[in-house]
RNA sequence: UGGGGUAUAGCCAAGUUGGUAAGGCAGCGGGUUUUGAUCCCGUUAUUCCCAGGUUCGAGUCCUGGUACCCCAGCCA
């Protein structure tokens, strides 16, 4: 076993800096700050990772807050599912979760700070007004009329806009610092807006909220962050994260961090179009195993150790990437090969009938659980003179590249004898629909004696016992996007979701698998042998198990075969 | 258009004081194999967005370009 080198990245080398100058009395405080207005996806993912990657790493502690100040867009379903999602990912945040709720008393208070020092007012333009005199890119903003309000009109009206007294809309607490500046951000940017909603954690209390950008350097601060690590599209706020921690005491600075958010080819990563796709049905929910959350991967069968090394693999830089989908397939497939217990089950099933096989006689093959892996026992496979194989390996003819059933030539069924296909029957179409093959009683375990003549072993197939197999459904998934970028390349009044795979889902009836299986739980995963990882779905039962296909095996054969 | 960022292989990504381009994914070739899997071995950038310059020496420094991303919510 290798030692894990932590990998590089620039955060950690700030990190590292502070630590050797010893900043923040060699604490690392990170926090993961979501806000409960949606599940969590792979981008959330990598957030995670990194935030509390970094703690444990540097003997440092991760807190989980939820963003919750605008309680127009945010559930107490979602608080669930994110702390569910959090620690099936295995991480345990420090303490009690929190919330940004929790500080609206100090950050009230704080405000009435700034307002004290002439840092802040109440500004009673409308919102579109507001929006005219902040300006644009290119023209500087000018300043509202109520800019320079007296201290004590501030104070009664940001007062009253608590008590209550005020309409949505009628006034803003805004921070006075430039409006004629090139960043945007800073044109006396708004505190504290009305929102007369009840909230998911304090009720009815307050109608008036702050904004984020006033939150989370407060929250940040109060809770002693040492490193706040953002994505990219933050960056032009941090001069207000600075000047915020800068003008209200508060008892550390925090330093704010931007990194590149995660981007998947072939699916999308945005809360907001996540929310469309199950709103709108497009899928099964926002665990619907197409979905990039991290519900719809568990479901799907993902591992947590393959999402951690997967984002670990992806590493963390300042540059805007598209991630390529094969990674992350190659995170689960490493994660797999190594655990999981090996399977046969038939999705295409082709009848065949060993003639030479007595009726009735059904002996007990015993196959190893990992091929690689002896301490995960074996298993038993009855075999009879029925049994399923799939469609797609037989051939009545196949040139030499074939490794599968042809008939005339001889193959092996996995773990247990050698067979030669004799003859096909047909239906009334023409069909095949059964297979009748011969089977050479002395190759269970060794070669056939005569590989040299009367045509030779072309391969292995897998197969289940026709009369002791259990039937079973099968969901196979394709990507949920059929462009690797679904919001490039729209025509006119074309969305990201005319991109969708209409194929996305192909649902497997009639499909056969070894009886070992039986009563397997949901989400056990298995590697059905050559034809990839399959996990229980919840929708299983004791009666029909179902299964979802995690991702399918490499592929890599001769295209004319 | 003003501001803020980013450019290293098909995709991620290391490269910190200038010393002669890590690693992963994908691909390709070969070996082992009762999974066309796994595993193993080999291979894939004379060049770092472009053009100049400094230097014995530049992905790293300087100058000038180019491309792409983010910002004009009382969202986060």
């Amino acid at each position: 076993m290798s030692e894990t080198k932590a990998p590089s990245n620039f955060i950690r080398q700030i990190i590292d800096r502070d630590l050797a100058e010893g900043k923040n009395d060699g604490q690392v405080v990170t926090r993961f700050p979501p806000e409960p207005n949606g599940y969590l996806h792979i981008g959330h993912a990598k957030s995670i990772c990194l935030n509390f990657g970094i703690a444990e790493s540097y003997g440092g502690s991760c807190n989980l807050r939820f963003d919750d100040t605008n309680p127009e867009k945010e559930e107490d379903e979602y608080i669930q599912s994110i702390k569910q999602d959090v620690q099936w990912l295995g991480f345990q945040w420090n303490g009690e979760e929190r919330f940004a709720s929790n500080y609206f008393d100090q950050l009230y208070d704080l405000a009435v700070g700034l307002i004290q020092k002439g840092l802040a007012y109440v500004d009673s333009l409308s919102p579109t007004e507001i929006a005219e005199y902040r300006g644009n890119f290119t023209t500087p903003g000018k300043p509202s009329p109520y800019r320079d309000r007296s201290v004590d009109e501030n104070l009664a009206l940001f007062e009253q806009m608590r008590d209550n007294k005020l309409d949505e809309g009628e006034a803003v607490l805004r921070a006075k610092i430039d409006m004629q500046s090139p960043n945007i951000s800073l044109r006396d940017p708004i505190l504290y807006r009305i929102r007369k909603k009840t909230h998911h954690q304090t009720g009815d209390k307050w109608v008036i909220y702050p904004m984020y950008d006033f939150t989370h350097p407060l929250s940040d601060a109060i809770e002693g962050i040492t490193h706040s690590l953002c994505t990219l599209e933050f960056e032009d706020h941090r001069p207000f994260y600075d000047w915020v921690v800068e003008n209200t005491s508060v008892p550390a600075t925090p330093r704010q961090y931007e990194f590149a958010r995660l981007n998947l080819n072939y699916t999308v990563t945005s809360k907001r179009k996540l929310k469309q796709l199950v709103d709108e049905g497009h899928v099964d929910g926002w665990n619907d195993p197409r979905m990039p959350t991290i519900s719809g991967l568990r479901r799907r069968g993902y591992t947590p150790t393959s999402i951690r090394t997967f984002c670990e693999s992806v590493g963390v830089s300042r540059a805007d990437s598209v991630v390529d989908m094969a990674m992350l397939e190659a995170a689960i497939r490493d994660d797999l090969n190594q655990h999981a217990p090996r399977a046969m089950c038939v999705m295409n099933p082709l009848k065949v009938v060993i003639e030479n096989w007595e009726a009735g006689k059904e002996e007990t093959l015993v196959a190893p659980v990992h091929p690689q892996n002896e301490s995960m026992g074996t298993r038993h496979v009855p075999m009879t003179r029925e049994v399923y194989i799939d469609r797609e390996d037989f051939r009545e003819e196949a040139n030499k590249k074939f490794k599968r059933l042809v008939l005339g030539d001889r193959v092996r069924l996995r773990y247990g004898y050698v067979v030669r296909a004799t003859d096909v029957v047909r239906d009334d179409q023409g069909e095949i629909v059964e297979v009748r093959c011969s089977y050479d009683p002395n190759t269970l375990g060794k070669n056939p004696e005569n590989a040299d003549d009367q045509g030779k072993m072309r391969g292995v197939i897998h197969w289940v016992s026709a009369d002791k197999g259990l039937p079973c459904e099968v969901r196979l998934y394709d990507r949920l996007f059929s462009a690797a970028n679904p919001d490039k390349g729209l025509e006119e009044g074309q969305t990201f979701l005319s991109h969708i795979n209409p194929e996305s889902l192909t649902v497997l009836e009639d499909c056969w698998v070894e009886p070992g299986l039986r009563g397997a739980l949901a989400q056990t995963r298995y590697q059905f042998e050559r034809e990839g990882y399959f996990c229980v779905d919840q929708d299983s039962t004791d009666e029909r198990l179902v299964f979802n296909q995690t991702v399918g095996l490499r592929e890599s054969w001769p295209k004319e075969a």
